[in-house]
This record gives C-alpha cells, sequence and structure tokens, in this order.
DNA sequence: AATGAATGAGAGTTCATTCAT
DNA sequence: AATGAATGAACTCTCATTCAT
C-alpha cells in the first residue's frame, strides 16, 4: 500500500535527519562534546525520537563511521574504472582521495582522527576495526595491484615493495589532507592574528597533493622522463 | 630573600609533580578520560591544591601541550647542528620526528589527533594555535632554509616551491606515523580476527618512512644519483 | 442490534487479550519492572490501542489486583461448598490458601507483598483498598461464623474471639506461605552458596502449613483429642 | 589530632544524615520510587554528596537491610540472655519481635515486603542474600535449640520436627506483624470509608500475638496444664 | 478502531570547580 | 598553603502518555 510506502520513506527521512544532525555536531566537536540533547536540538526532535531510531550514541556514530567508509569505496572503485593507462589509475586514486574529502569533509575527519575509539562497548569497537581494516586492505589492494601489473609491463621498477609502497602513499596523501583540513578549520583564527602573510595559506593544496603523488609515482618508473606537473601547471582550486 | 627564593623553588616543585601525574594519565587515557580526581590520586595530592597551581583542567592539558611542542622543536634543532652535509640535514629531520615518535608517543598524539581543541574556552584556543602555528612555522623554516640554501648551491633544482615541498614532506610523514600508532594500538585486536598474515602487519615502518623522504629528496635532485635505501639495505627495527 | 452485540465481544476480547499479556508480565517481573511496550508488544497491538481500553498502566496493575482477588474468594467459597464437617471446612479453607499461591503464584503475590501502592493516584489506591478490605473482611467472615457456630454446637471452646482467632491463622498462613516463596526464588542462590545441605531447604511445607492449622484449631477444641498430622503421615508435594 | 577526630565524627554524621532520610523514604514509598532526588532534598545535601558516601542508591538500600539485621539480631540476643525458664525463653523470642516491628518498623519492612532485590547488580544480591540467609539461620537455630533442650529434658513432647516448628512460629509471627502494618498504614484510608467499626480495627494486636505463640507453645508441651493469656488478662498497646 | 511516531520529564550517575576550615 | 567536603549542572538513556493519521 501507498501509506506503507510513505511511512518507510518518512522514516528513512528521519534517520537521515538525525544522521545529518549528528554528523554535523559530530564533526565540528568531536564525540565527547556531543550531547545528545545537542543532537536532538539541531534536528529539532525531541532526545526520545532519537532513541527510536538509534539505540545509542555510539550506534549513532558507529554508523556515520561505516556510512563513510562505504562512500569513500565507491568513489575509489568508479575512479579507475573508465581508465586504462596504468600510471594514471594510479593518479586517479589520489585525486579521488581529495575530491573524497572535498565533498565528504565530515566523514573524511570521522574516518581519520575522530577514530579512536574512546570508551566503546567492545564488541562496537571490534567490529568497526575489523570494518575498517577490511575496507582499507581492499583500498590498498587496488594499488597494488595495479603496481604489481605495472612491474609485469615494465612500467614500473622491480627494486620495491608494492605493498609497502601503496601504505606509504596513501598515508602521506592522509597526511597532507588532514594539514589541509585543520588550516582550513582555523583559517578564521589565523586571520586574527596576524598571520594573513604565512605562506601556508596560500598553499594550493590541491596541487601540493598531484605534486606528491607525481613525485613518489615517478620515483618508481623504469623511465622517469614523465613531465611532474609543477607551478607553471597547476589549477587554482 | 632566602625565604621568597625556597618558596619559589618550592612552587615550581609542585607544578612540576601536578604536571608529571596530569602528564602520566592525560597521554595515556586522552583529555575527557582523565579526571581531577584521578590526577589528584595520582600525585597524592588533594584536588583543591590542584587548583592552587593551574587555574582549570584546562589550562594543565594547554602546559603539556606546549611542553611537548618545545621538546619536539628542540629534538629538530639538536638532529641538524651537527650534521654538515645538506641532504643529510633534510634527512635527519625526517628521521627525527619517528624518534620524537618512539620516544614520547603519548606527545605526539596530543600534538596531532587529540589537537581537535574539544570545548575549549576560545582564549585558550586561540592561543594554544597561535603558539602550535608559531612553531610549527619554524619547523618548517628549518627544511625551507636548507631547501634554498640547496638551490643556490645547485644541488637541488630550482623548478619547485620550497616551502610547498617542506610542508609536503612533513605532512606525509605526519601520516605515516599515525598510521603506524594506528596500527600499532590496534594490534591485539587485529590479532583477535583473522588477520595475523595481513600484510600491513609486517611493514617496516621505520624503513618505509626513511623511504618516503628519500623518493621524495630524490625527486628534487639535480643529479638523481643517489641511491634509494631500498629493502635490501634497510634496518629491523 | 447485532451489530452492536458483535462489537461489544469485539471489545471483551481486546480487554481480556491486552489483560492476558499484562499478566503475564505483571506476575512474572513486578510493576515497575513492565513497560507498555513490554505489553503491546506481547500482544502483538500496538501501544496506542492499550490505551483505547485503559486508561493507565496503573487501571491495568489495578484490574489483575481485583481479578486475583476475585480467584481467591470464590476457591474460598468452593472450598466448604460441599463438607459437612465443621472442622474440617475450617482446615480446608487452610489447604485452599495454599492451593491459590500453587495455582495462581503471581497472583498470591501482587495481593501480597507487591501490595504497597508504589505512587499510583490517590484514588485508585482509595478504591484498591477499599475493595480489597472488603474481600477480606468476607473472607475472614466465612472463618468467624465457622468459628461461633462451633462455639454454639459445643465444638469449640468459649473462651477466644473469634475474629481474633480468624485474623490469627490467615495471617500466620500469610507467612508461612511467603517464607515458602521466598525460599522458593531464590533456591539457585541458596544452592550456589553452600547452603544445599540447610534446613530449610528440605522442609515440607504443604505439611508445616496443614500443621500449623492442625495445631491452631486443635488449640481451641472442647475435646483436643484429634491426631494430628505429623511427620509420619504427611504428603509430598 | 582532634581535627582529624572531628572530621571523623563528622563524617560519621552525615552518612547517618544520610541514611535516616534514605530510610525514611525507602520505607514509605519502596525502592523504585524513591530517587537519589528526593533523598537528597529530604537531607538537604546535594545529590553529588550522596555519592562521597555511598557509591550507589543500591548500595544505600543494602546498608539499610544490612543494619536492620543486625538491630534484629542484638535484640533476639538479649531477650534470652537473662531468662532461665524454657518456655519464658521461647516467648521472649515472640515478644522481642514484636518489640522490632515497634521500635523500627521501617527497618521490619525492608527486611521483609521490600525485600525482592528487584533489577540489583548479581554481586550485590548474591551477598545481600547470603547475609540475610546465614542471619534467619542463626535465628531459626535459637529457636530450635531452646526445643530439642525441651525435649531432652522431657517439657516438650518428642513427635514434631524442632526445624519445622521454628520456621513455623517464626514465619506465623511474620505474617501477623505484617498484617497489622497494612492495617496501621491503611487505616487512615479504612477510616475514610466508612470501615470504623470494622472488627479489625479494634483488634489488640500485641495480644493476639502473644496468643498465637501461647498456641503454638502449648501445642507441644507434654503437660499441656498452663493458663494461656486470655482476653482477661491482656495488655493495650 | 488502530496505529506508532513523537514527546519530555525524570531517572541514576559523574565531575570540574568552589570554599570554609 | 593545603585540604576535601560539597556542589549542581550536565551526561546518557527510559518510558508513560498523547495525537495526527
Amino acid at each position: 500500500m501507498g501509506v506503507q510506502e510513505r511511512r518507510e520513506r518518512e522514516k528513512e527521512y528521519r534517520k537521515n535527519q538525525i544522521l545529518s544532525a549528528a554528523e554535523k555536531l559530530f564533526l565540528t566537536y568531536g564525540y565527547e562534546n556531543v550531547t545528545m540533547d545537542g543532537i536532538a536540538k539541531e534536528c529539532e526532535l525531541s532526545k526520545g525520537t532519537l532513541y527510536l531510531y538509534y539505540k545509542s550514541k555510539e550506534e549513532l556514530f558507529y554508523t556515520l563511521v561505516i556510512k563513510g567508509m562505504d562512500i569513500l569505496i565507491n568513489m575509489f572503485r568508479e575512479s579507475i574504472k573508465n581508465e586504462d593507462d596504468l600510471i594514471n589509475k594510479l593518479r586517479n586514486i589520489g585525486k579521488t582521495y581529495l575530491d573524497f574529502y572535498y565533498k565528504y569533509p565530515g566523514y573524511f575527519k570521522i574516518l581519520n582522527y575522530m577514530g579512536d575509539h574512546k570508551n566503546f562497548n567492545r564488541d562496537n569497537v571490534f567490529e568497526l576495526e575489523k570494518e575498517l581494516t577490511l575496507k582499507n586492505k581492499e583500498l590498498w589492494s587496488i594499488d597494488v595491484e595495479l603496481l604489481e601489473e605495472g612491474k609485469k609491463r615494465g612500467i614500473f621498477k622491480k627494486d620495491f615493495d608494492s605493498f609497502e609502497f601503496s601504505l606509504m602513499i596513501w598515508a602521506a596523501s592522509n597526511g597532507l589532507i588532514n594539514l589541509l583540513d585543520h588550516l582550513k578549520s582555523n583559517a578564521n583564527l589565523l586571520k586574527d592574528m596576524d598571520f594573513e602573510d604565512y605562506p601556508f595559506l596560500k598553499i594550493n593544496f590541491e596541487n601540493t597533493i598531484y605534486n606528491l603523488w607525481e613525485r613518489l609515482i615517478s620515483s618508481i618508473l623504469e623511465k622517469p622522463d614523465i613531465n611532474l606537473i609543477t607551478n607553471e601547471n597547476k589549477k587554482e582550486s
């Protein structure tokens, strides 16, 4: 019946309404500085209603983390589907991670420096960490396969460990984006000081992260004749 | 006179006594999982006394962050003092950051992903962020100067932005160490799953971070004939 | 007409459906450990529907107490209907109270130590206590009449107050059954201690309560030549 | 020092202050209808202070139960210390139980029909029930020993089980006192109805309970020539 | 008649901070 | 200077009841 369908839709809508409010607050203030009262006020529902849709604050946060991971994985898969060139595939992965941050800065944060599991109940931590680890492995595997294939085809050198390189490039990207985020979220603060002319406020991070990937990719090329993206041809973000 | 001096000394002693207890607890359990009661018990003073020396829990934490930064800055300075070779100086900075993590994992954490400022009072956040930014700038400047000098001497290429590169290499290192820390603190969890044979548990992180630096440094060398540290000559940690 | 009748029947059916669910839960878990959600789930109706038939959780419980009292009264009446001997009539009343406990332990409980009226609204307490008192009076009157008749017929002594004796024998029985119930519900606990061989775990309560009645009845007999039920001829429960 | 002593005394005073408030409320309204807020208000302290002296609501209640048990045991011991006659010793025990109720009605209630352990944490229930059972056994043992000695000396018949009789007389007394208490606490209610002339409002319970004991003791005497306390020589309470 | 989403007051407990001693 | 008892606001979570559909 149409009634049941509508109910289902409304239910889904509410769940999202709550999740959005939670996302906004968790990302801004961190897990322990967000209260259920706060989330209730943010989504203009009563506190009791929150518990109709999520059985605890923990579950609400947990849901957010899982959702973020799924988005990320999908974006990675999409980014290499229609690209044939091996090196470009690698590049796309790098770009995609930055894209993810731009599109979903909240999720990016939650998946990163908000990811220490506080006093979560042990079962939740276990499951959460298991899922995160599996997804991460999946993510890194994409790189590893590309690198291995490149070695076989003689595009990449053979004297490095593909998994280690994959981990390195991924972690490094993470570090850069985190820095970017930190600077962005403190931008107003920095302006209130006398830091307007500080060099890191003028950095084009998009370019910097491409730069990082180019340098690292270049370092494993059998024939490193590829032109780096330099300051001459960077895009303004 | 002597009396006042003694008083001053005793006051300093108390402040340190309290800070040591706070350090032990904050660095182990994180800001919100530590109570003033806990700190009082740890340093065997009464709760009231804590407030005689620090005006709030916030200030106590704040003091620790600053202390951590100072430690880091000093380690950086030390690491290049007695090294003449420009490239080795750069390398030393990379190594030092990892050293800092190994020696002071708690401080590393509070300077990084514990660095989201909770709901600190605005004045404290402002000052804290200001100091952090200044120290960071100081830190990056060391790199920038080395790079600029290298350019002048013809050791490094001239087509890259020194500040951007400095930021990049530092942030990338940060990302790698964070990953290392995350894996370490979840090692037991990962073993409880069926992840014992997963590749990232076997990675030598010390080597990986050197590797990262070598690749990035190599990418800016005018004559990239330097041998990378490869899997053949890595150290076991 | 037929429609209205059907409606009436359906209404009655719903009321019973709800009451049965409530009965099951209240008698098992006690008033405060039962939620309206729980009752709704148990009778497979929505929570809102409950309020269509009973105006509050209180009223639902109240209805059960009254129901329990009616069951008890009926059992008492039945127990003496077909017995001619005066002394046996008295004995039957005693037996019946134990029977009631065995058949309806939940009702026994709510009529006894669950009978402290929580924070019921004053009107309900008033009415409840009024009905309970009336029923109790009815119950005790049965004894009183038997005793008075016995006095008249010269079977019982004349130097005691019938009402006082009736009260005494009833209250004493209550105490014994309560003890039995308490021991039963803590039996597992007692076994977890080293109390398995404790004497009260081996007591045959059925026999004990008969014993009590025999002793008390015997104490008012004009010719106390009646044999007590002793350990020799007790029944196993 | 005197200071420390005073502190100790004040601490003890506070503990009692809180316990008294808790006693008053728990006994009147029952465990679940009393809130920590309520207790705090009653003893004119803040809610937080309660937790300085008792670590939970449960512990507060638990403390009350234990305290009540100790009082009761002591009263029993005292009641037979200076009495040589065996039968009088038995009588004293009966009297003492009623005394306990008159002196400490709150504790009496807590030890009886408020004694179902709600959702207490399992460890507390276990310990509580263990202590209660041990004390009860101690209490019943006094009777059992008296009865056994009486059998040996030829004062009591030999055809009954001492433990069963002890249990019976104790439980019966309990039942009577509970009834008394129930009637007392509903006396106002009963007067608001048209029950002023109801027979149970005129019962002298003190006499009734003596009466019960006399009848039961009499039923086990080898030579039952002892005069019962009758309506002629009863005391007014 | 029946639903079940929504409410909001209130539960037990924690803890940074204050202040009389 | 040092104490630690006292505070009270804030926390997460529960649940009887209401009401639009």
